[in-house]
Order: C-alpha cells, then sequence, then structure tokens
RNA sequence: GGGCCCUUAGCUCAGUUGGAUAGAGCGUCGGACUACGAAUCCGAAGGCCAGAGGUUCAAAUCCUCUAGGGCCCGCCA
C-alpha cells in the first residue's frame, strides 16, 4: 500500500535522527493522512508536532529537520516534493508513477484488491442475529444481521480467520412458551375454544406447527399432561421457526458457519462442568441477591398482577451467585435460579468461554437493549481469566419503520411487529442491506420503505450500483468500437492527469487502508459511504467528460487506454467493496421505464 | 434514582479515531443531453457542530456539568 510506504520512509528518518540524538524517541504513532484539500499534497504527516513538546523546539524547525531526513533515506526517490506547511505538518507529494503503479495493482490483484494482512490471521468470532427461535425475523433483527454480516466480511478481508457464528436459544422459558401457544392451536385444530394468553405466540407459523403435529401424531397429545409433550412440541417448532429463520436469512443473503445450540449445552453437560468449575475457582457463592431498586422514586409493585406464564419476583431467597461485581459488574448475578437450574446468563458464560477458547477475539452484535447485560459478560470473561477486551460487542440501535415518513406502529403485543421478510419482498434485497449501512450502528435508524424503494439519491444503493452498470456499459462500447481493453501500460496511465483523474487514482488507491481502517474499528457504514463518494467523483467526472469532449474512448489511442484502465480500476473497486457489503454489483440496471409499466401493473 | 447511546445546514446523515477553510444527499432557486446510460452532472443559498466550562500547538471529536430524545436496570432469553 502507498500510505504503507510513506509511514516507513518517516519511520526509517525519525529513527535515524532520534539514534543521532537531534530529537527524542517518539513512542507514539505519529498520523499519515491524506488531507481533505488535495493542495496541501498526498498526504499529511504531523510528527514535527507531536515533537515539539517532548524536543522543547518550534514544530516547524523539527519538521523541516525531519524533511531533510526523510529525502536522504529516501533513495529510490518515491517522494516528488515535502513542504512544511500550517502549524508543522509536513506535506508529502509521491512521484507520480508511485500512484500509477499502484494503480496497476488493483487490476492485477482483481477481486482480490482491497485485502489486507492486518489480521494476521488471528481467530475471530463473530455471533451475530442470534434471534430467539420463537418466531420469524422482524425488521430490528435485519439491522442487526446486516451489520454483523459486513463486520464479519470486513474482518475477512483485512485478514481475519473468521467464524459466523449464530446462538440459538433454544431452551429455557421462551421455547416452552412457544411449545404452549403450539399446544395451544393444536387444541384449536380439534375444535376447542381456545384463548391466546397475553404473553403467548399467536402468530400463523404457531399454527402451522400444531398442524404438522396433528398430522402426525393425531389426537395423541390433546389431553395428556404437559410432562408428555412439552418437549417434543418445543423441539418441532424451534426446528420449524429455525427453518422459518434460515429463509430469512437467505432472502438477506446471510450464511452461518456454526449455529451454536443451548440446548445442547444442557445436554452435552457442558453448563453442569461449567458450574462445578466456577465452584472450584470459587467464582460463586450462595446468598441473598438485593431488591430491586425501585423506578422513578415509586415503591416496587409487591406482585406482577400479570403472570400466566412469569413465576414472578419472590422474595429474597438463597441463590447461587457469580462474583461479577468484583469484576466490575454492578452487582453479583445469579448462575441459578431459585429451584437450582442454570440461569441464561449461566449457559451464555459457559457459551462464551467455550467461544474464547476457540479464538483470541470474540465479536458480539447485539440489540440495544442488551446493553446492560455488556458488563456481566465482560467480567465474566476477566473473572475466567480472559480479558474483557477480547471481547467487542457492537450494539445496534433501534430502527424505526416508516412508510413515507408516517410510523409504521410495531408492538409485539398487539403482533403488529413487522417482519423482515415483508421489507425484503417490498424493497429488495440489496436496498435493505444497503439502507441499515447508511447509519452508524450505535445511533437509531429510520427504515422508511418508501424512500428505500424510491430511486433516487435519497436511497444511495442505486447510484452506486448504476455507478458500476455505467462502467460496465463503457467497455461495452469498447467492444462494440473494436477498442481492446488494456492491460497496465505505464505510458497509457501518464496520460491520466486531470485533477479530476488524479483524484480518482487517490481514491481507488486508498480503497484497502479504507477497508482496514474500517475492519479494525468494526464499522462497515464506512464501506457503503467511501463508495458512494468514490462513485460520485466518477459520475461527476464522467459528465464532465460529456460536456468538454473529452471522453473515456477517443480518437487518441493512448489516452483510450490509460482512461480505460482507470474505469476498469474503479469498476474492480465497486465491485469488491459492494461484495463485502453482500450487495450485488450489476453490469446493466432495468431501466427506469420499464419498472414504472412494471409497477402499473 | 443509576448505567449506556444519540444531538452537526430546513430534512436525512457523514466527518479518516485530536489536524489546516466542518462535508454529502434531499428540498429550494438557476443551468447542462445529436455522444460510452440525464437513474447523471454543474452552480447558488443554507452552520454559535444542543449549551457552558476544561485539557493542548490544535476539539464536532477527549474530560466535567446542564438541557432534550432513545434503550436498559428480572430467578425472561
Amino acid at each position: 500500500m502507498v500510505r504503507d510506504r510513506v509511514i516507513e520512509l518517516f519511520r526509517q528518518a525519525l529513527a535515524k535522527g532520534a539514534a543521532e540524538g537531534r530529537w527524542p524517541a517518539l513512542e507514539a504513532a505519529f498520523s499519515v493522512e491524506a488531507p481533505r484539500d488535495p493542495k496541501h499534497g498526498d498526504f499529511a504527516v504531523n510528527a514535527a508536532m507531536m515533537l515539539a513538546k517532548p524536543a522543547g523546539k518550534p514544530p516547524r524547525d523539527l519538521a523541516q529537520a525531519i524533511a531533510a531526513e526523510v529525502r536522504a533515506v529516501d533513495a529510490q526517490h518515491e517522494i516528488a516534493g515535502l513542504e512544511i506547511a500550517g502549524p508543522g505538518f509536513i506535506n508529502v507529494r509521491l512521484a507520480a508513477d508511485v500512484w500509477l503503479r499502484a494503480l496497476g495493482r488493483v487490476v492485477s490483484e482483481g477481486t482480490a484488491y482491497g485485502r489486507t494482512e492486518v489480521g494476521g490471521g488471528k481467530k475471530v468470532i463473530v455471533e451475530y442475529v442470534s434471534a430467539n427461535p420463537t418466531g420469524p425475523m422482524h425488521v430490528g433483527h435485519g439491522r442487526g444481521a446486516v451489520v454483523g454480516d459486513g463486520v464479519q466480511g470486513l474482518l475477512r478481508w483485512a485478514g481475519f480467520d473468521v467464524t459466523r457464528e449464530y446462538y440459538v436459544n433454544d431452551y429455557g422459558a421462551q421455547v416452552q412458551t412457544l411449545a404452549r401457544s403450539v399446544h395451544l392451536r393444536y387444541q384449536e385444530l380439534f375444535g376447542r375454544q381456545v384463548t391466546m394468553p397475553p404473553k403467548s405466540y399467536p402468530g400463523d407459523y404457531v399454527k402451522d406447527i400444531a398442524a404438522a403435529l396433528r398430522a402426525e401424531h393425531g389426537d395423541r397429545y390433546l389431553d395428556a399432561p404437559e410432562s408428555e409433550w412439552l418437549t417434543l412440541f418445543r423441539d418441532r417448532a424451534v426446528e420449524h421457526v429455525l427453518g422459518l429463520i434460515r429463509e430469512d436469512l437467505r432472502a438477506i443473503n446471510i450464511e452461518f458457519d456454526r449455529w451454536s445450540s443451548e440446548k445442547a449445552l444442557y445436554e452435552s453437560g457442558t453448563v453442569d462442568r461449567f458450574l462445578r468449575f466456577l465452584e472450584e475457582k470459587d467464582l460463586v457463592y450462595v446468598g441473598k441477591l438485593p431488591p430491586p431498586k425501585s423506578k422513578k422514586g415509586a415503591p416496587a409493585p409487591i406482585a406482577q398482577p400479570h403472570g400466566d406464564l412469569d413465576e414472578g419476583v419472590s422474595a429474597a431467597e438463597d441463590l447461587t451467585l457469580f462474583r461479577s461485581s468484583q469484576y466490575g459488574d454492578e452487582v453479583d448475578r445469579p448462575v441459578k435460579k431459585a429451584d437450582g437450574t442454570p440461569t441464561y446468563f449461566c449457559a451464555d458464560i459457559a457459551y462464551h468461554w467455550d467461544k474464547r477458547q476457540r479464538a483470541g477475539t470474540l465479536v458480539d452484535v447485539l440489540g440495544a437493549d442488551h446493553g446492560g447485560y455488556v458488563p456481566r459478560l465482560e467480567a465474566a470473561l476477566e473473572a475466567l481469566g480472559a480479558s474483557r477486551k477480547d471481547l467487542h460487542v457492537i450494539l445496534i440501535q433501534m430502527v424505526n419503520l416508516t412508510r413515507g415518513g408516517e410510523a409504521v406502529k410495531m408492538s409485539k403485543r398487539a403482533g403488529t411487529v413487522v417482519s423482515l421478510r415483508e421489507v425484503v419482498d417490498e424493497v429488495g434485497r440489496d436496498a435493505t442491506r444497503f439502507m441499515f449501512l447508511t447509519r452508524r450502528s450505535d445511533a437509531q435508524l429510520d427504515f422508511d420503505i418508501e424512500l428505500a424503494k424510491r430511486q433516487t439519491l435519497d436511497n444511495p444503493v442505486f447510484y452506486v450500483q448504476y455507478g458500476h452498470a455505467r462502467l460496465a456499459q463503457i467497455f461495452a462500447k469498447a467492444r462494440e468500437s473494436g477498442v481492446a481493453v488494456p492491460e497496465f501500460d505505464l505510458e497509457a496511465v501518464r496520460t491520466l492527469t486531470s485533477p479530476e483523474e488524479q483524484d480518482l487514482i487517490r481514491r481507488v488507491v486508498a480503497f484497502p487502508d479504507m477497508l482496514a481502517a474500517a475492519a479494525l474499528a468494526y464499522e462497515p457504514h464506512r464501506v457503503a459511504f467511501y463508495l458512494q463518494e468514490t462513485i460520485a467523483a466518477f459520475h461527476s467526472y464522467y459528465t464532465q467528460g460529456k460536456r468538454t469532449g473529452e471522453r473515456v474512448i477517443s480518437a487518441d489511442a493512448r489516452k483510450t487506454a490509460g482512461r480505460l484502465f482507470l474505469c476498469r480500476a474503479l469498476k474492480q473497486v465497486l465491485a469488491n467493496g459492494l461484495g463485502v457489503l453482500g450487495v450485488a454489483a450489476p453490469d446493466r440496471m432495468e431501466s427506469p421505464e420499464t419498472r414504472d409499466i412494471a409497477d402499473d401493473v
């Protein structure tokens, strides 16, 4: 990478000067950034400003000295100019051929262009979605799914050894509730009047499961005690719902390497072994939990009026508590319920402990409503001898679904949660994915269905895809005109001298740096913004060429070859960038006329 | 009462982990197709980066406080 080369030259120069006692050694990393204003050169280096204080010298004087040293180190004359500017920046201008050779690499590396080794092959497990198998995915799950998938894709491109993992909560009260809901629907199929309790799952998919069970077992479980059917109904229901979730995921192009079952953790004895392990390490004790804090100063409710499927909170009893408060959590957390069975938390730390043994770095993509859960998870890792730094949690904020600006009311209770599937079917896979990536994940997102369907700049996915299609059409035109698509030719690309062409070259060459930085920050939205900005620069260049007559394909064979090569590199970068995000890069867009007709039908 | 997140142009949002004069799109106004896709582009107007302190060569970015909005504070998962 070009930027790495600049860093290397400065590092050598700084080390040399420090060894000769001309300035102190620089401990922290200095920055090498592409400045906003191209007049400031290709890169701005802040090393002199960082050294000014420890050296006790004015930054501009130091910058002069450092620049002289860099010139001495630059044996191959890769640097064309060094300037001291502003408060003490060293502005670096590279020799033109350095950029052009880097441009050549875009095409020679092809579909691998943008891959880096910053991950060093380190193992990472990215856990995402992990939606409870109690119903189809809704829009909020979709955001987590797309962001998580973007993160894992980025890490893969940055040279990490990534495992995509889904934790299936197929054990515990919620899937039992699902099983009971199925049983109620099952009774209904035999003509009985049933009322679905407030906290049950009434959806149509529950009826489908009930129907399947009736087809297989007839009325065998109609009046049977719960102990006879609960496990069967639960397992069937979970299996069916997981099938729905897999379909939902396939609709947005997401696959997993591993599905980890909570139930399996119990059935294999892993949870019990883990509990004994905690006891041996003296990380648990039997005690009482302080009463829950009341909110808003109101007295704590004595009992929950609606207790249909809840156990309710009983008075303080002795529980097995995990010493999480010693590791940064607010209070100790129970790992066993009053009835002696392990809590969700217990199984989850066992799961995280297992993951930590399989990989050095863990990434969890969770809904923001799980934010309060993070400290105890970190505490657990710390207590178990790993570091809280080994876990990176990405909290996905809420999605507000709107339609033409009007809020789409979603309520779990009223059963009006909009499924991910409905949205994907209406706006398409690519638009859905891209939409979720146009916002930082830690900020709330307004997802407007009408806007996602619109084909304007409001909806950037069409803009970027159109740019890719437009580039593809240039090559179609070239073939038509008998112009060969060129391989790298230094003489040809040397004709790319306009400010716009120089800008495009720099953007394309910066692609791997951008990807690596986005990966290390776990921020896939950066890729989406990079693509928009890059294709905007191309559209501008293209239209300008149309106006001035300086078109890509012209009578000047050498210029044509240079520009076609630039287009080839651009197209590759767009395709690779869209690929990281899991969005298609079409060579041709459906025309708006055709689409309008289709809409009218 | 406590914890986490958010607040940047009329609207929706970026801002390269602390850098030089804060950027896009939409909307408004005015322009550009006999051509490789006008689903595009060019120009104009639009800002006390919620507010107040602090840290330093440098703050939208870091620390404290204040004001708004969201999420959470279970022996559910």
